[in-house]
DNA sequence: TGACTTCAGTCAGCTTCCCTGACTACTTTG
DNA sequence: CAAAGTAGTCAGGGAAGCTGACTGAAGTCA
């Protein structure tokens, strides 16, 4: 494509992203979290503390809440998630997070911290200042929720 | 947890990078090159000048060589790419970008530049630039090839 | 030269993820 | 209480990815 770092800022962007989530998953995998996929991980990361609705977890994740649905069953069967009745509304059930996942979410963060320690490790403390500095403004012109 | 916000570095990443590929997408879709899909995309964008083997694309985009052959023939009957054979190896054919690549081509990079000068007129100038900066380097330990 | 090995690409079959549309059950509101 | 809105499910389908088994061409080496 281009010659010299000719490389688009979103591109640069995303190859350290996909780097830690490879960290991630093989961090998980080793510790014997094999048994649930990218996309329910991304539902399962957005469980509250108290239990989240599945309309919710859809909105968040941005897929439909059919596949919010499938993705949660999986989870239930692998015995991350548990669904319990909503006590303020009876159409309602709420998806709540089992041990299973706040171990899991535990080894996650473990290695993110990890992996943001080598960044910082490489780019010097200053430039990781800079970093997240920048890339923080830059979230008020770029997500569209929150 | 640091005081701006509590996302990873590697969140941050994600979200101006997603931000940018949906507005590569709708510009596309909006010229009317809206018969192609993201994963095709993340294929033909990987096509040389002179063309590239299969095998080549699949590495490149880290996906097996039956995908990438998959998401050639879409491409291909979409008018995006010819396959001609390879004179210096007869086993192998070279994807080849037709010209209705090369047109979605410069819209998308276009949009990309846009994007780009949005970014750094929020930023500002200097920080565009530590941006830059801190993100190539982290390409060193982070990117796996190259 | 002939036997291995390697590499390019295809075929077949499968899983996962995500979608739309249509539906039931319950809540809220006028 | 009727109407409108919300939570969630069911049915069906398409896109993207995988593994495994295969053909055909090239390279290697005794």
């Amino acid at each position: 494509m281009e010659a010299e770092s000719g490389l688009s800022t979103g591109v640069l962007m995303f190859i350290p992203y996909r780097a830690l989530e490879d960290r991630v998953f093989a961090a998980l995998a080793a510790a014997g979290f094999d048994d649930f996929t990218p996309a329910q991980a991304r539902v399962m990361q957005r469980i509250g503390p108290q239990g989240t609705r599945l309309t919710e977890l859809a909105a968040q994740a941005q897929i439909t809440k059919q596949t919010a649905g499938f993705l949660v069953d999986q989870l239930e069967k692998a015995g991350y998630v548990r669904r319990v009745p909503d006590p303020t509304d009876k159409r309602a059930r709420l998806v709540c997070g089992a041990e299973k996942a706040w171990a899991a979410k535990r080894v996650a963060d473990a290695v993110v911290a990890e992996v943001e320690r080598e960044w910082e490790a490489h780019l010097g403390k200053r430039r990781m200042k800079q970093l997240r500095e920048a890339l923080t403004l830059l979230r008020e012109i770029t997500d569209p929720w929150a």
